[in-house]
DNA sequence: CTTGCAACACTTTTT
DNA sequence: GTGTTGCAAG
């Protein structure tokens, strides 16, 4: 048969992984080296050439986004999505597997899905009804001990507490929060995997089902799969005998940036250890960046030790050298990048072609501000996504309390917004019956009313609220998903309520209301023949599963303004990597671990390999960070960049800006300027922060003059005049 | 129940 | 410096 249109155009290692016999395979495929292409290929070729059938081939990705791409491109390399094949994510395809055997799980049928901050609000819940104090066990460390403690596969009574009374405690809050979970019906992200996990090991009769079927998994970005994900995956391949499916795992431990959430680079380290006979493949010919960036970027990661090893190369360009620009403090690195991106454009180049990289989120402000005051358009990643609002999330709700009145979580959250008189004494009275009489907060009310338990103001109100629902219920029964929609945000009182706010925001919370219409209108429901599901449950679970985008407008060619973290992945012509500072950037909690400073290395790693032509370094030596000022030292990373790919470019603004017509030469501006801030070389100074020191140099003028100071004990340093406040000894 | 003020914290993020 | 949260008064 002919497979030209699968293996043309792949190099050899690329081929060679495409290509492979059956067995176990890890592909430690670098930065751009094309990755996807060969997880798709591979796909391709099973289905295509060792007639594998489609039913029997999973592959699985960490987003929707990744899963969409993989299914569209398999779709356009073989013409047709083919069927039954099932490409999702983990949290996807274990969520399919608990609708399929909710029973065996242990599920309710219409069970729906918490997203964090769901899980959040339920965790504070427990721990009111613990009577727990929020200050001593704070409910987001609570959060994350529960989903660190689900990552790793244990449940409240696998969790060695010891004598540890702080633990013991954890462990029991632990407990009352899967209670909490089980009566209302819903469960978590972690749950997810944990509950899918069981449901196959746990059940002899789905295991071997789900073992006969997958003969093949493939799983995309493996270094970034926690100690669970990598048990279910490995729950369903090959055992000695070769039953079971055979897996086909591509990562980098080179961009292993996920450490903190739980990602183990050991899955990937110890791969061949725990899957004899691996075939190793690596793919180290980069088809983005030029020959500087990458030998940059290879400098850089060889200081990190734990590595599988890898040298990218390119057969392009070398291109030019990475250039480094030490800016006075934050706003002139902002004008610099802004320059650099005006001349850009100006040179026929698209806006989208650039992207401003930083470590953390408040870095973007500056940026921003001056983005917008040149006119220059942008977007920046991140952020609340549409199904995260907190209008939406108040729709959403009623609907969930619409179809399982007993789902706690959500009756907590809607039944005083709007307000309807039912203030947190009443709520805490109905939580407390729902407590002792071990039912749901609904059933309590109901209970409360009926044996008029409440001041007569509260049991009005609670009994209004009731009927409410109850009618939203009655009336939405036999109406389309959009209508019901509909009918909810008014017949609630949301849409009049955030329509009687002032202000921009309120005008966009009924703008979303209405778009949340739209949404359920537009709503492509494709029923899964394994897991039957009623249309609004599908609903509610897609908007738990994907959160949608974050700024949905825009196609507008803008610049792009991102964290390095959500920079994984993609790439551009002209990369900006801004805030190169000791304790910014690698940031300060992550400088007292080793393995954590690594982890940064890895951050910077991908930040680099994320530009195609030019990548442009800045760090400040002066910069504003919430409030304070500080004097970072230039990171420690740009050390590591072997010296000889980087250009530095200092601001010459004395030497090189004629700004009088009659061309004065620079040492005529420095003696003036000397004589402004009555500086001299060699003269002693005091700082506030630093203490006595000399002047050593001196460059710039006005606003953005600055002046190299030797202290006596914190060394040299280049601080901003006007900024410094030195006071002459 | 709403409003106002003080305390606080402040990497990174997907599902 | 900013945005969020908790608590107490109105």
């Amino acid at each position: 048969m002919d497979v030209s249109h699968i293996l043309d155009g792949l190099n050899d290692a690329q081929r060679e992984a495409v290509t492979a016999p059956p067995g176990p395979m890890l592909i430690l495929a670098g930065a751009g080296s094309g990755k996807t292409r060969v997880l798709v290929h591979r796909m391709a070729w099973l289905i295509q050439v060792e007639n594998v059938s489609p039913f029997s081939v999973m592959a699985v990705t960490f987003t929707n986004k990744a899963a969409s791409e993989m299914r569209a491109r398999v779709e356009q390399l073989q013409g047709i999505t083919p069927n039954g094949m099932w490409v999702g994510t983990f949290h996807g395809i274990a969520h399919r597997l608990l609708r399929a055997h909710w029973k065996e799980a242990n599920l309710p049928q219409q069970f729906q899905i918490l997203d964090s901050d769901d899980q959040y609000r339920m965790i504070r819940r427990v721990l009111k009804s613990l009577e727990l104090d929020e200050a001593r066990w704070v409910p987001r460390q609570i959060q994350g001990f529960i989903n660190g403690r689900k990552d790793e596969g244990l449940r409240p009574q696998h969790v060695d507490a010891g004598s540890d009374p702080i633990r013991q405690q954890l462990v029991s809050i632990y407990t009352a929060y899967e209670a909490a979970c089980k009566r209302a019906g819903v469960i978590d992200f972690a749950e997810l995997l944990l509950r899918s996990l069981e449901l196959i090991r746990d059940n002899e009769e789905l295991h071997k089902h789900y073992r006969n079927r997958f003969q093949h998994i493939l799983v995309d970005e493996f270094q970034d799969t926690n100690t669970i994900q990598y048990a279910w995956i490995r729950l369903l391949s090959a055992d000695k005998n070769g039953r079971g499916a055979q897996l086909f795992v591509v990562g980098d431990d080179d961009q292993a940036i996920y450490g903190w959430r739980g990602a183990k680079v050991e899955n990937i380290l110890s791969f061949n250890n725990e899957n004899p006979n691996t075939l190793v493949i690596r793919l180290e010919q980069n088809y983005r960046s030029t020959g500087n960036i990458l030998k940059a970027a290879n400098g850089l990661i060889s200081h990190n030790d734990d590595r599988m090893g890898k040298q990218l190369w390119t057969d392009g360009e070398e291109g030019n050298l990475i250039q480094l620009y030490a800016a006075f403090n934050e706003q002139d690195e902002a004008r610099y990048v802004i320059d650099r991106i005006v001349e850009h454009v100006s040179n026929g180049n698209a806006r989208d072609d650039i992207a401003i990289l930083y470590r953390s989120n408040a870095q973007s402000r500056v940026f921003e501000e001056q983005l917008m005051t040149h006119g220059i358009p942008y977007r920046v990643y991140g952020g609340l996504r549409f199904f995260e609002r907190a209008e939406i999330r108040d729709a959403l709700n009623y609907l969930r309390l619409l179809n399982n009145r007993n789902d706690d979580p959500a009756f907590e959250r809607v039944v005083n917004q709007p307000t309807r008189g039912i203030g947190n004494k009443t709520v805490d009275t109905i939580r407390e019956a729902a407590r002792l009489a071990d039912v749901s907060m609904w059933q309590a009310s109901l209970e409360l009313i009926a044996s008029n338990s409440l001041t007569a103001r509260a049991q009005n109100a609670l009994n209004g609220f009731i009927q409410l629902i109850n009618n939203l219920n009655t009336d939405t029964e036999a109406v389309e998903l959009h209508e019901q929609f509909e009918h909810v945000i008014h017949g609630s009182g949301l849409i009049e309520h955030y329509g009687k706010e002032k202000g921009e925001k309120a005008e966009a919370r009924v703008e979303n209301l209405e778009e949340l219409v739209s949404a359920a209108k537009g709503f492509q429901f494709e029923q899964d023949e394994d897991a039957p599901l009623d249309i609004l449950t599908a609903f509610l679970t897609h908007a738990a599963l994907e959160a949608g985008e974050g700024q949905a407008e825009a196609w507008e060619d803008c610049v792009q303004l991102m964290t390095l973290h959500s920079a994984k992945g993609l790439e551009f012509p002209l990369v900006f990597m801004c805030g190169m500072e000791e304790g910014l950037f690698p940031h300060q909690r992550s400088a007292e671990e080793e393995g954590r400073l690594q982890e940064e290395r890895r951050l910077c790693y991908v930040g680099i390999t994320r530009a195609r032509d030019q990548l442009v370094l800045s760090y400040a030596e002066q910069r504003r960070l919430y409030g304070k000022e500080m004097y970072p030292m230039p990171s420690s990373f740009i050390g590591e960049i072997p010296a000889e790919f980087i250009e530095e470019i200092r601001p010459k603004t004395s030497y090189s800006s004629n700004t009088s017509s009659y061309g004065q030469k620079s040492d005529y501006s420095f003696a003036q300027q000397d004589n402004d801030s009555g500086l001299t070389i060699g003269q002693r100074v005091l700082h506030q922060k630093f203490g006595e020191g000399f002047v050593l140099n001196y460059e710039g003028q006005g606003k953005s003059a600055r002046v190299e100071v030797n202290f006596d004990h914190a060394g040299s340093k280049w601080l901003v005049l006007s900024y410094a406040n030195l006071q002459t000894v």
